[in-house]
DNA sequence: TACGTTTAATAAACAATGCGGATTAAATCT
DNA sequence: AGATTTAATCCGCATTGTTTATTAAACGTA
């Protein structure tokens, strides 16, 4: 074994992880002043006045002009208020899925600039193919949002499948005929210095649920996405989980025991929108609805039936309900995360899916973790994805430090 | 929220960090110079050369006196080899089982002193009762090893169930009746200044394995044991996995297809040693067999029967392999280790258990994940357990100070 | 308007740390 | 005995965070 491979402290590292700090305290509470920086980091002031004097240097933060509001009984020299520089810097957020590409940029504060959505079918397109729609993609985005790619100092692919971010390999995934695409190298080769990075798209849903949504400032959540693949984010201890190498997990790969009771599936076939669309379409051959899958949004009209009571739609999504709460009872008992996010378009369906969930769920957990996780629905804009993939690329922009986690740079 | 939780840097930080990478080097490849430490760590010689000092001033190493062999061509001045000082510290490990109690006591270097086996059915005793016991049992061992417990740094009690390590809380386990039991407070008010902690016993063998044993430096793997209960230990990105809040997961609230295809069971009732004791008995019911199963050792006569090529036992094996694949599978989508490590008695039926294990792991593992893993049985030493709680607790005497996962103090 | 009060932010002095280069220590080789 | 080689340490320097003192910028009051 070569040198230890934990990072040794030096003093570059010591004001790394303080800057670290004061940019997070600035993202997440600014506008705020340096006083309190101190008082949530623990810092001393002089040290944030240090950090924060560099960071002004470096026009990654800036003033808060619009005086802030006074208290009426404020006494003293005022809070001079710190927030981000919103054009500090500029990333594209990129999320690849079976039926659409949906590209979006954002500034350095996360809020969308331009986003255009390309509804075109991947399925098994070559690498190449992609990799060329994709830069077209965001060198329109780019241009939309009134800047050139001089400006842009990162971009962040999501796809759904086993993504292996710090190598920047997909080892698998619906999108791709093969295996082990580099796909980061690839599109880096076509962006002409800009440095792209992948990563499974739940994982970019699950930070921007992290940093704005619905877990704001939780530190252990699961988030679980039904989509035409099913997706698995997983923070604990405010770190996105990854298995061993960086290798993220695939929720579609997860075993549950056959709705059926004829032994396991995978939950891919047993919960996706894929699965039900498929399973649809065979139960209600020859009927009158038969046509309407041939559309390719299946999923709609299961919800339209769903909403009128048709029996075998709720059985089926009675079914799919109970893998999908095996599998989640399963990551409960693992994670005891303390918040279960459900997302995607499947969810619509409301209680004839999540009920079967929630009680699957109380069914197999054990009694000592009865009460630890609540189960909510969270309804993405779709721009939440973008926002994600502004957020990991910002997270390297000025990441944490004691991480090695960053991805490697092809050029 | 309160102030942000990760820590801020400071001197002290930094000192701590490369006092850890330091002890870690002299506690890995010990004896070890100066120079080599150097090497590994990537710290400048004057540091090693700083902190090596210090650690000698306060004994916690030793130079080795017995000269390294140099070799013959060597030139210059020799290198002094450094290691661990054994009388640095000396700590307890004891091992809670259902059916007996294990305490032995190791010094600085975790080499056992003194050990002892006390084969007492703990089942649903009062906590009092149980902690009498454990600290009879730590006092004897003590004074077995020739040591006061002045001289004792600390105390770490392994048991099977949920555990919450940091607040020193036994939330459920089949040791205890009741739920949420306090027992590292209870049993640091019986020692009298020497501080007792409680961990799931899987983690303690599990950072056994890391230390000393099958998985020495491999910063992934699973251990998996198969005793009246199931364990299971997961060390990820090198570090003990625990779930939310520190509780640690049990394998046996996993659930798993039911072996007979009828729907959804706990691993613990499918795979357990407990379980499959119970299903033999029912089997072999009125036959020839049938008191073997009164002694107590109902796993014996089930590996002698399995042995002997009894089909009726194979198949129960075959179920109970089955179950166990299934989870396994299922943890490595999540964790991709490089390796699984099984123990346990059962384990000793070969090919019988094994066999079907790594059947059902290979028939439910996506092809993106055939390779990743290896499944090793490993056969452990009794003392693997108190070898384990003197790692644990060592860590926490020169711990990885970016960790804020020390156990709470009771006094 | 002048001056005191209050709070925010910065400056100066200090201590701890790691590092690079020079120096000393301890062995072998010639 | 002196040169050579390698290990370990000493010295001076740069960086960092903290504490204490000082300045900055508001408001209140006479």
């Amino acid at each position: 074994m070569a040198p230890l491979d934990m990072k040794t402290a030096d003093p570059e590292l010591m004001r790394a992880i303080n800057r670290f700090h004061v940019m997070d305290a600035i993202r997440r509470f600014g506008p705020i002043s340096r006083v309190e920086i101190s008082d949530r980091t623990q810092l001393s002031a002089t040290t944030v006045s240090a950090i924060t004097a560099a960071l002004l240097d470096d026009a990654l933060i800036m003033t808060h002009q619009l005086g802030g509001i006074r208290d009426a009984a404020a006494r003293g020299r005022p809070r001079v208020m710190l927030e981000l520089n919103p054009a500090a810097a500029h990333v594209v957020g990129v999320k690849l899925a079976l039926d659409q590409i949906t590209v979006a940029t954002t500034n350095f504060s996360a809020d969308v600039l331009s986003s255009l959505v390309l509804p075109i079918r991947l399925h098994r397109q070559p690498v190449s193919v992609i990799a060329d729609l994709v830069e077209d993609g965001i060198r329109r985005s780019v241009a939309d949002a009134g800047l050139t790619m001089e400006q842009v100092s990162g971009v962040c692919v999501g796809l759904p499948g086993v993504v292996e971010r710090i190598a920047g390999v997909c080892r698998a995934s619906p999108i791709f005929g093969e295996r082990d695409v580099p796909f980061a190298a690839e599109l880096t080769a076509r962006l002409g210095g800009v440095v792209a990075t992948i990563d499974t798209d739940v994982n970019l849903v699950t930070l921007a649920e992290h940093w704005f949504g619905q877990a704001r400032g939780l530190d252990d959540f699961l988030v679980i996405s039904v989509e035409l693949g099913l997706g698995l984010g997983i923070l604990h201890n405010g770190e996105l989980f990854r298995g061993a190498n960086g290798l993220s997990p695939d929720l579609g790969d997860l075993m549950v025991r056959a709705p059926d009771g004829s032994g396991a599936v995978r939950l891919a076939s047993a919960a996706s929108e894929a699965s039900m669309v498929a399973e649809a379409q065979e139960i209600l051959a020859g009927s009158e609805h038969e046509h309407a899958f041939r559309l390719g949004r299946g999923i709609d009209k299961i919800l339209e039936l769903a909403a009128a009571g048709e029996p075998r739609i709720l059985a089926l999504l009675d079914r799919a309900g109970g893998a999908l709460g095996f599998a989640i009872a399963n990551l409960i008992t693992l994670f005891a995360p303390p918040k279960v996010i459900l997302a995607g378009a499947a969810l619509e369906a409301g209680e004839a899916l999540v009920g079967p969930i929630r009680r699957t769920v109380t069914e197999l957990l054990p009694a000592s973790l009865a009460d630890v996780s609540e189960i909510v629905v969270h309804h993405w804009r779709d721009d939440i994805w973008a926002r994600g993939a502004a957020a990991m690329t910002l997270r390297d922009l000025y990441g944490a430090p004691w991480n090695t986690t960053g991805p490697v740079v092809h050029r």
